[in-house]
DNA sequence: CCTTTGACTTACCAAAAGTAAGTAAATATA
DNA sequence: TATATTTACTTACTTTTGGTAAGTCAAAGG
């Protein structure tokens, strides 16, 4: 009887889930999304200045995945100096809907969520 | 003209998404939550069974700032050896609907996003 | 006694992210 | 002619975060 499953709850390393929120369970993927939501195309600069604290290393490599994902289209303009804009694509578009549900959330429920850690912290001491 | 502002798109530092996304932007905390609304509550190392991976010292640190958030309840029973129950809190049980939503949306694009990767990979190649 | 049990800590190490400087190539300025 | 500027990045290096494995606590069971 090794191995007598008490709850069978499973969440597998393997999954749709997982491979969603290892994309989405990253600091800047859904900020870049958001970013490029307001305007219907971006330049790096406008990005790298729009999404405060990102650095450039982190919004190269991030972009770079959201464009693998099919998420963000890249279009360069050979120019010099270069001119490279990004947009958001139909699959991306079918996303922010969802997560603007929970940007809307976390507005909703943010006053008690900072009460909450205020008084969790006030336990502590 | 120092900062003549192109497009003002600007996601600062500290604002309500941000403030949400720095929770649900790290690999464990939806997990988690998930885990925790597949039964009314779970054992630590029940959670620690049923999450493939995590270890205990990301399961501790995580299931702390969900009971800081409120969105998890923690309930000690002084039995040795010691007893903990985790469940979901009222907050919590509003945000699962939103994440479900994600988890239905990465199901129905997961197999066109692995495809995206692949051709990415390619054209690297 | 010594082992086991459950929910953790702690110390140490690896991986991820941040920082700052560098690159390319043409145009603008001195 | 020499230097500075511009944009979209790399690269090398440092810091922070996360993972691993062992240890702790106190009682019950063999």
């Amino acid at each position: 009887m090794i191995e007598n499953n008490p709850k069978k709850i499973h969440i597998p390393e393997h999954c749709p889930v997982r491979n969603v929120f290892d994309r989405f369970g990253d600091k800047w993927s859904v900020l870049i999304l958001m970013a490029l939501d307001t305007a219907p195309s971006m330049r790096f600069n406008e990005l790298h200045k729009g999404i405060e604290l990102i650095s450039q290393k982190m919004l190269t490599v991030t972009l770079k995945t959201l464009e693998a994902d099919g998420l963000v289209k890249r279009t360069m303009y050979p120019q010099i100096p270069p001119r490279v804009e990004y947009e958001l694509t139909e699959r991306a578009k079918t996303l922010l809907p969802h997560i603007h549900n929970l940007i809307d959330w976390s507005k909703e429920h943010m006053a008690d969520i900072e009460e909450s850690r205020k008084v969790y912290q006030e336990q502590l001491a």
